[in-house]
DNA sequence: CTGTTAGCGCATTCAG
DNA sequence: CTGAATGCGCTAACAG
């Protein structure tokens, strides 16, 4: 069905039926018989050419790192709410963690075309400045620092540094274990870098050191980070914090003292923390200490931002940081086991 | 930057360029004098305009209800897997859950245009119906019954069954006190009818009855779960099984758990199912009674359906319906609490 | 108010 | 092997 053939059937031309599908001047006559041919046919006008003609295309895409995740989905919330608000739709394209995908997406996203792409960043590589500085539709990114594009990123590195601090004071609290981290590839600066940093930056202002024996390294999922404070749990007795750069990682820590804890007969009470403020974790646990990102928050923005850029052409770059908030820093709850 | 610009600058035709980047009839010297003029430029081909000229966009849309969820993202894993071996692309979109912004996205995918849908389905309506019979791209549904489309779904009847009658089990263990279900509405065939009946079927093959005091109606989302169970508990004091129709509800139900033994000094052993084997749950409270679903299977056989329907053009429709597995069942790890 | 015309960027005939 | 010419489906002037 092409709008010819439309326009053939209702005996008028094909610009009077596209006058009719975006509300130019068109006789009442023309426009009922119009209707009755689409309604008959079920025609539905091909995006696509349009968008050839008209350069605009009502979409955004985002780029997504995984899809499985909380505080991603809060980031898309945001940008949906304010899209959905002001007539655009939104698509999403998700990497599986994988930096080259990315690259891919972004290109398949530029070139499809939306009308301007959000990028919930992980880590940024050359390949990635490179596209941010070529790019013809414009970039957001979100949650991580970058002078190529506009971006909107949270204070991991002082999120770390509450984090820290709450884990030195649980752990004077508690009459001194030590203190193990589990961190992420430092090659994701927020989440990884920035976030570690800041917590032994904490530490420090407390006057505690973090042991480098105590520190692991996890992927962003929670089999992994059960791996990983296994690992940890057998071959060091005396720890009793746990801080882990994200609340998926947290999970895989809880689950791994729960097996520890089963074939062993020491009962130690270990407190675990995360980053996120994952709320099926706070459920099912009664709450761990977190960090609670204003992640819709940055959603909405960052949405803001790419329409103000798309339809006032803003050419003014923007760098925007989100500050957060400590969850269950009473610590009464603290606890995996009441 | 066009394939004609490109061509002027590499002084050879636009036809050539385009012979060039399809892997055409071209000599070596040309082959190199448009290498390098692309290079410089960092020139991309319009995916659309090609597109609309060869009607193949290797890429297929997929239409979820939303992205937090480990079952759904387990599903478009396995979806993903099989469409990148094969040289595709995924899009999704999300709808939140909202059946009007499902019909909105498929029409969007269809004349974006995309070579294939496959919706995730919650509620089918007349809308969806009608769409799927006159859908230009096809289709496959994921998840529910539909004899409009090619469609792969899981056993939740049987799953609910199976649930029944362990809830029956634990129940004359445990010395009889009441079982409830939190449920999801009925309009979505597979979580919400297929599940309760099933589990009423189970448990009334194991001698029990299901009391539809002791039933309540939840959104699909933790709080909702929360606000459900809470209420109940307020309500209900010999509770002694609570089986939700899906983990993330069951999360929900945990938390209400908790929350209520805080405030009340009677200490109850109450134990929570749910459908799905979300692994965070798993990981925080040890692991529920859960129905562990083919999700990963159902994404990749469903994006082999698809496949063969764009590329060979398969004709003979398909019905798909998938098994499942008790998780847990040995109810050992069954307490929230231990 | 209306139809005719001319592309959007590309891939594909068809003659060379 | 190559370029000129045509049209994918649509919208935006333009002249009625």
């Amino acid at each position: 069905m092409t709008i010819k053939e439309i326009a053939g059937l209702a005996g008028v031309s094909s610009a009077a039926v596209s006058r009719y599908l975006n509300g130019g001047y068109i006789s009442e006559e023309k426009k009922e018989r119009i209707r009755k041919v689409i309604e008959e046919t079920g025609y539905h006008p091909s995006a696509q050419a349009r968008i050839l003609r008209t350069k605009r295309a009502c979409l955004v895409g985002v780029v997504v790192p995984k899809i499985n995740s909380e505080s991603i989905s809060r980031v898309t919330a945001g940008i949906g709410q304010v899209l959905s608000s002001r007539g655009y739709q939104m698509l999403l394209a998700s990497t599986d963690n994988r930096p080259e995908k990315e690259i891919q997406y972004l290109k398949l996203f530029e070139n499809y075309p939306v009308d301007g792409i959000i990028l919930i960043g992980t880590v940024i590589t050359a390949e990635h400045r490179k596209f941010l500085k070529n790019a013809k539709v414009p970039v957001v990114v979100v949650g991580q620092y970058t002078k190529y594009a506009n971006c909107i990123y949270h204070d991991d590195y002082g999120a770390g540094k509450a984090m820290g601090k709450l884990a030195a004071s649980l752990n004077q609290r508690s009459g001194g274990g030590h203190i193990a981290y589990i961190g992420v590839t430092r090659d994701d600066k927020a989440a990884g870098a920035a976030r570690e940093d800041g917590f032994r930056a904490g530490l420090k202002s407390a006057g505690v050191e973090l042991d480098d024996d105590y520190v692991r390294l996890s992927e962003f999922r929670t089999d992994s980070g059960y791996n990983a404070v296994l690992a940890l749990l057998e071959e060091k007795d005396d720890i009793d914090i746990i801080s882990c750069a994200t609340d998926t990682i947290a999970a895989g820590a809880i689950e791994a003292l729960h097996t520890y804890e089963k074939r062993s007969t020491a009962h130690r009470r270990v407190t675990v923390t995360g980053f996120g403020d994952n709320q099926l974790l706070k459920a099912v646990s009664g709450g761990i200490p977190t960090i609670h990102f204003g992640y819709k928050t940055s959603g909405i923005r960052s949405a803001e931002l790419l329409l103000d850029v798309i339809e006032r052409g803003e050419k003014i770059p923007i760098e925007m940081k989100l500050g957060f908030r400590l969850v269950h820093g009473d610590a009464e709850t603290s606890l995996p086991h009441s």
